[in-house]
DNA sequence: AGCATAGTTCGGCCCGTGCCGAAGGGTGGA
DNA sequence: TCCACCCTTCGGCACGGGCCGAACTATGCT
């Protein structure tokens, strides 16, 4: 009975233009039209037709400043959608880099990324073992937050408990170079906006690529004694 | 990179007819081609093109048999996205039935219903709330079984923990009538199993509804204390 | 005011694809 | 062996939609 709202919000990515467009949106930030319309080599006129699209569909939101529009994921919970069926589109191991720019681009995204919110790649994989090492996370029969864990948050003044509407406070989700599940959900995003408000790391450029700062190095190894070498 | 993998993965949802075909294949078991074409009402050369695609892209499995062909959802985690998907498309309160027929197969529907392979609608959360009150699962930050919750499902003879792959031992997944979320993931594909195995349900005619039998209200009533009232 | 830049709208082209009916093959029962 | 049934393939039609360039509007800078 919702087919045709299941089948027209499919649609939406089912262009391959478009789809490029939602992949690069999960780095959670906002673009601008005509910087989606460079990065995936369309005409201006394209991009704003397939915006228009994607707005009105419900899957991005956008905010008009100026001349310029920008444009978003409309919210985390459609930004897992579509971490989710990306993952689910790439079963077997990743393409081999084209190029050595290409090769270096993918090195960096490996170590470290925001994944819309929250922190992935390795980084994010060596911050989800090192608490469940440490008791603050429980990965076996689902993701969950035990009460120390609830605690750590709380050292440091986060607390991801509260509010955030119907969001889940932890979920996982599957990285797609190290195919293990991270911290993701309220409390991943906390955690991240933490980690960059902090300087724990910095981003690389215009991509979702992070690097860890020396401080945030000797931050991970005090507080969940994560080595430095993990990240590298 | 996956952009292209993507939409040609988003394409195979974004045809309402397809889309009706992988919405009535949510209850987990096999259809025919010409039931599947009789049901959303197309030409069985029209549907046959469709499960062709369907199959070619990983989002059904097909198996022969004589003249028949049986088609089925690839697995469970094609199955959740499809209900994830399905789910975010309807964020409002469902259409109002259009006939006295629809209203009580909704009404059906609602009281309890299979969602792939694990129990949903009001006998679905009803079980999900009992566990929680009682202690063998964790809602709060997350959906996690406890010890007690692990125990209990041994006492059963389940052990959702074992095998099964990748799959997660329990899985929150939103209910659509009730708008709560309930037990999904391996734990709940095993209670299912058990519940419909040992006469808890029974199916419904040839839709997804169940319907609890006396015997299983007196072993929800046993084991979770669960009041036969809620579930009508 | 004048100009550059960002974005939108429109017309036109063309390819992909959803649909059907007719014809054909494979299976199982009589 | 013949027939009924289930499914598939193919031809043909029609529609949708993705793309661009050109023209236009809106904003901001000088």
């Amino acid at each position: 009975m919702t087919a045709s709202a299941l089948a027209a919000f499919a649609a939406l990515l089912a262009d391959e233009t478009r789809a490029r467009f939602c992949l690069a949106l999960l780095d959670g930030r906002a673009w601008t039209a005509g910087e989606l319309a460079r990065h995936v080599g369309v005409a201006p006129s394209t991009a704003s037709e397939h915006l228009g699209r994607l707005v009105a569909g419900g899957l991005l939101a956008e905010e008009r400043q100026g001349r310029h529009r920008y444009v978003r994921l409309a919210d985390a919970r459609t930004a897992y959608l579509v971490e989710e069926l990306a993952a689910h589109t790439e079963p077997g191991p990743p393409a081999a880099p084209t190029s050595l720019r290409a090769a270096g681009a993918r090195s960096a995204m490996a170590r470290g990324r925001t994944c819309y919110d929250h922190l992935a790649g390795r980084l994010g994989i060596a911050i989800t073992e090192a608490m469940t090492v440490r008791g603050l996370l429980l990965q076996e029969s689902g993701f969950a937050l035990t009460a120390r864990g609830t605690e750590w948050f709380a050292a440091l003044g986060l607390e991801p408990l509260r509010g955030r509407g119907r969001r889940p406070v932890v979920r996982a989700c599957l990285d797609w170079t190290e195919r293990r599940p991270h911290l993701a959900g309220a409390a991943g995003a906390e955690l991240c906006r933490y980690a960059l408000d902090s300087g724990w790391c910095v981003r690389i450029g215009s991509e979702r690529a992070v690097r860890v700062t020396a401080e945030g190095e000797r931050a991970l190894a005090e507080l969940l004694g994560i080595a430095p070498e993990a990240l590298r």
